[in-house]
This record gives C-alpha cells, sequence and structure tokens, in this order.
DNA sequence: ACTTTAAGTAATTGCTCTATTACTTAAAGT
DNA sequence: ACTTTAAGTAATAGAGCAATTACTTAAAGT
C-alpha cells in the first residue's frame, strides 16, 4: 500500500490533525525517515491525497450524471440525473470515509493554503455540475418558476453534510445509506414542480 | 477577557486544533504557565467553551422558537417558528465564527471523547427542539402526509451546514445571512403543503 | 499584625513530531 | 564489471508544546 492510501485509511479512523509521519510509516511497513524518500514533506502527502479525492469523486458524480438510471421509471432524465448524483456522493463518502474528515480539517484553516484551495477548486466544479443539471431541469420547466438555482446547488451540499455530520456524530457511516433517500426526497420536493395532488 | 472567550475568539480566526495554551495566555495578558492557574488543562478550557456554546445557542434557539415573527404575515406559527429557529441559528454563527470550527473539530476525533460526547448532547437537544416543531406542524396538516420528520430534521441542520461551509471556504461568513433566505424556502416547500397554482 | 489563598512569573521538564544526516542495500543502466 | 540511482535504516537535530515547579505578590480573612 502507498502512502497516500495510507493516508487515507488512517484518516478513517483518526483526525488527519493526528496522523503524524510515523503513523503513515508503520501503515506501510516502512520507517519514519523513509516517508520522505517518497515525499518532499508531510504536506506533499496530504496534496496527493486531495488530488486523488478531486478526481476519484468528479469522475464518479460525472459519471452518475451522464448515466442517470431513474428510481421511479417515470422521472425525468435531469431530475435522475441529480439523484444519480446524491448518492454517488454519498457512496463515495461511504466508501472513503477518511474524506469528509480531510475536507473539515482543511476548511478550517482560515488563511488560504495550498490544500484549501484544492479543497475550494473541487468544490466549484461540483457546484458547476449541479448547477448545469439545475439548469437542465429548469429549461424542462420541471422546476417550480424562478428557483434560485445557487441557493439549490447550497442545499444540495449542504444536504449531504447534514448526513455526513449526522454519520460522524454515531461513529457508524454506513447509516448515510439508509437515511440519504429520505432526504433527498425532500430536497427535490422543495425544487420542483408540484404535482396536482 | 476570560480565557474561555480568547479561545471562542481565536478560534475564529485560526483552527482550534493548532492554538497553543500561550496563544490563548497572550490573548489575556497573562504568562503561559499561568493559564494553568484557572483551568486544570487544555481540554478544560474547551470544554468550558463547548458548555457556553451548548447552553447559549440553546437558549438562543428556544427563544426564536416560542417568539416566531412570521415573515409573510399569514405563515403558520409553527413554521414561523422554523424560519425563526433557522435564522437564530445563522445568527449566532454570524456572530461567533469560532463555534463551526470547535464543532467540526470534535466531531473528527473518531472515539467518544468527553467534548465529542458534549457535542452529541448539544445536537440531541437541537433535534428534539426541532422534531417538536415538526410534529406540531405536522399535527396542524401543514406538512405533506407521511413526511419523514427524523430526515427533515437531518436535513434542517445539513441546510445550516452548507451555508457555513460555503462560507469557510470564501472565508467571509457574514455572507450566510443572504443567502439562509432562499436556502430556507426551498427546505420549507419540500416540506410543506403545496398551494394549489 | 499575621496568615491564608488566589493569581501571577520565569524557568524548566518531558514529550512528540518533522526533517535531516550518514550510511547501507539492491536493482537498473551502460 | 562498474556506476548510478532509488529506497531503505538508525540516529539525531531542532523546534514546539503542555504541564510542573519554585518563587513572588497582593488582596482577603480573622
Amino acid at each position: 500500500m502507498g502512502l497516500v492510501a495510507a493516508a487515507l485509511q488512517l484518516a478513517a479512523q483518526h483526525s488527519p490533525a493526528t496522523i503524524t509521519t510515523g503513523d503513515l510509516a508503520q501503515a506501510v511497513g516502512i520507517s519514519q525517515g523513509a516517508v520522505f524518500r517518497h515525499f518532499e514533506s508531510k504536506e506533499a502527502i496530504w496534496l496527493a491525497v486531495m488530488d486523488w479525492v478531486a478526481s476519484t469523486l468528479m469522475e464518479q458524480l460525472q459519471s452518475a450524471a451522464s448515466q442517470p438510471l431513474s428510481i421511479p421509471p417515470s422521472e425525468p432524465a435531469s431530475l435522475a440525473a441529480l439523484r444519480g448524483v446524491f448518492m454517488a456522493h454519498v457512496n463515495f463518502v461511504i466508501g472513503n470515509p477518511g474524506v469528509p474528515r480531510l475536507i473539515f480539517q482543511e476548511l478550517q484553516h482560515a488563511q488560504d493554503t495550498t490544500l484549501k484551495a484544492r479543497v475550494r477548486a473541487l468544490m466549484q466544479s461540483y457546484r458547476m455540475l449541479l448547477v448545469d443539471l439545475l439548469q437542465q431541469a429548469q429549461l424542462q420547466q420541471l422546476l417550480t418558476p424562478k428557483t434560485d438555482l445557487a441557493s439549490a446547488a447550497v442545499l444540495f451540499m449542504g444536504s449531504i453534510q447534514g448526513l455526513v455530520m449526522q454519520a460522524m456524530l454515531n461513529g457508524q457511516v454506513s447509516t448515510m445509506a439508509e437515511r440519504a433517500p429520505g432526504v433527498f426526497a425532500i430536497y427535490l420536493r422543495g425544487l420542483t414542480v408540484k404535482e396536482t395532488p
């Protein structure tokens, strides 16, 4: 296992701030000093982790967006795409529980570190993907007229944040999967045109 | 200024994990060693901070819940109360920008520290307050039938998380106030009975 | 007046962590 | 075959930090 994978795995258990180069070395089975044969500094490792996270996550989100499988078969494609992105993100977090910890860690720093800039870039891409899908839905008149797409995108990401936070509180990330559909249902209902009752 | 206030103020600028007892001492104008005349350990300081946060926040949320001022004057009281709690929370974060950092910090630890237990207790009280208001609204048939109240509570808190995260990304917490109403509008629309178009 | 107690200081202890150094090993290049 | 390079080790330097200690100061109690 490489250092990047080890870092991500350790982050699933401890807070990234407390992970030492000694911990990483032990996880891959080398001495502490040998870590610096592979990376110039500790920060460089986290940077590589973030790069992996950013590319892998965006890849999976985009894949989910372009291959929407509707749960209610009649659901329009753009709404199914939003649902797919939501569930893909949830599944990514379940598969990589260290990622939210790393993100939260970096958001804390007030000054703009290199690592925080990467996180912002990732979020930017994410938001663009969302606004794109939301605009498609809006063009097809699936959304309430004058829906604020920026707010809708913030709420989308916040919905997942809420699930993550809840999961971190009780310590079991897997519970996210159960609650996710219910949360997304309320979210989508807040956006879409009301079916006649 | 006391150490608790200093800690909260410093947390608004740096990550709590990087705040040293020396920093706290400097902020209140004493020597590093003198800190331990007031608190037994560094952790005890953060514990006191969390206690202050928990009692102050819950007080303000409960106050907002019991004194609902409707923005659309026709809005039912229980929905206005939800809106009031939402805005009270947002305003609390704007007034105390260090709080989210502290919360995020503690959620990261996988093992159940004393501090994390306090955070969980706070969240528990918060959720009970929310479910209470949601149930009132449900009894008055303001919500969609069979609305999942647990999911609704998670989404409520997640909505604020999303706003906080967005604010931390661009570094200015004050922008939360502008976007908050739009986000809450979508949230509420996801729950409530649809007005006939 | 004397004593106790709370709050302070400066210095230091003990620990942890990142990064460097000097040296070793083994594979790859030519 | 010889050399270069990549990857490793053990040891240690160097810095920062929480907490302790011995000592001081000043207010409050009796």
